[in-house]
DNA sequence: AGCCAGGAGATTT
DNA sequence: AAATCTCATGGC
């Protein structure tokens, strides 16, 4: 089941969206998950400022992202602000929420975890991050095949060269800031349009197939959502090629927001745990499910604090 | 050179 | 169901 949602205050203030950030947030630590790898090509990074571009259902805005002295964050809207509607302005709020989700409750996960011997060291050193996720069911999709079965620094090299083959980007004072690619210019693709890509020539049919699923419609993250039930959306997407335990949970976590979403073949979980318990070989399949027993139902936050603690 | 990396699908047991 | 094999690319 997925968790309860809680309501974002926020408000306009001299022309900034502020938002009153929940309890246990801290911006820094999100922070320094959102600057793990410098060939991240969705957003920039600079001097505490997130820079990205959002794509309302009408329309692209370049926006910024501070912190004030309060803890509150600050959205500015840089681009395009001349056709910024009521519509829009909630999708950019909702974006950005959903990007740090800030509408969930972290009390009851960090209850779970200080009970936790693995755990429990780990939240300390963590406090107040958030699983943070990609809203975009299409760009979550790409990046978790992207990801699979390669080292991290190459996933984010191979994301973006698709990017910036294949999407758009807006220009602000000399920097080009990326829009993810739409589904719908990727299905009119072939597989020779990716020969600058050097991915896998199944990963690239892997792709091309969700961008059809996606543009006609059969896919959707609003049909995903009405599953309402873990192991049936898993069930849906591991039914698309390409599409294994490992992608579906890892996008059920990352975008669909499952908090008992469990990629429990990940490389990268295994070798946390192993650091983390000092063991001599990676954590045999029986102690990984019995880990995920414990951590059930929070599961995706303590897979996602565990990654943090490998970098 | 050889093993591994935030796996998936097909095949075999 | 669960283990095993093939696919294939770049980093270290």
């Amino acid at each position: 089941m997925k968790a309860h949602k809680n309501k974002v205050p926020w408000e306009i203030i001299n022309d900034d969206i502020v938002i009153k950030v929940p309890k246990y947030f801290n911006y820094e630590v999100n922070l320094n998950y959102l600057m793990r790898n410098l060939d991240e090509c969705m957003f920039k990074i600079d001097n505490n400022c997130v820079m990205t571009v959002i794509s309302t259902t009408s329309n692209d805005y370049l926006i910024n992202l501070t912190n004030d002295s309060n803890d509150k964050l600050h959205i500015k809207i840089l681009t395009n602000k001349q056709s910024l509607n009521e519509q829009d302005l909630k999708e950019i709020v909702n974006y950005v929420i959903d990007w740090f989700h800030l509408d969930y409750d972290l009390t009851l996960f960090y209850k779970m975890a200080s009970n936790d011997p693995l755990l429990k060291p780990v939240i300390k050193d963590l406090q107040g991050l958030r699983l943070c996720g990609v809203p975009n069911l299409f760009e979550a999709l790409c990046w978790g095949i992207i990801g699979q079965q390669i080292n991290l620094p190459f996933a984010y090299q191979l994301k973006k060269q698709f990017v910036t083959t294949f999407g758009k980007s807006i220009d602000y004072k000399n920097d080009n800031y990326w829009i993810f690619p739409k589904a719908e210019t990727i299905a009119k693709l072939t597989i020779d349009d990716f020969n600058n890509i050097k991915m896998t020539t199944r990963k690239k049919e892997y792709l091309l197939g969700i961008a059809e699923l996606m543009a006609t419609g059969q896919l959707t993250k609003a049909g995903l959502r009405e599953h309402n039930d873990l192991k049936t959306a898993e069930k849906t997407l591991t039914k698309i090629r390409g599409i294994g335990p490992w992608t579906a949970n890892y996008v059920l976590m990352r975008c669909l927001r499952y908090e008992n979403a469990f990629p429990i073949a990940d490389v990268g979980l295994h070798n946390a745990i192993k650091k983390l318990k000092n063991l001599p070989e990676k954590p045999t399949k029986p102690l990984l499910q019995s880990l995920g027993e414990r951590w059930d139902p929070f599961q995706a936050y303590a897979t996602f604090y565990l990654w943090r603690t490998l970098y």
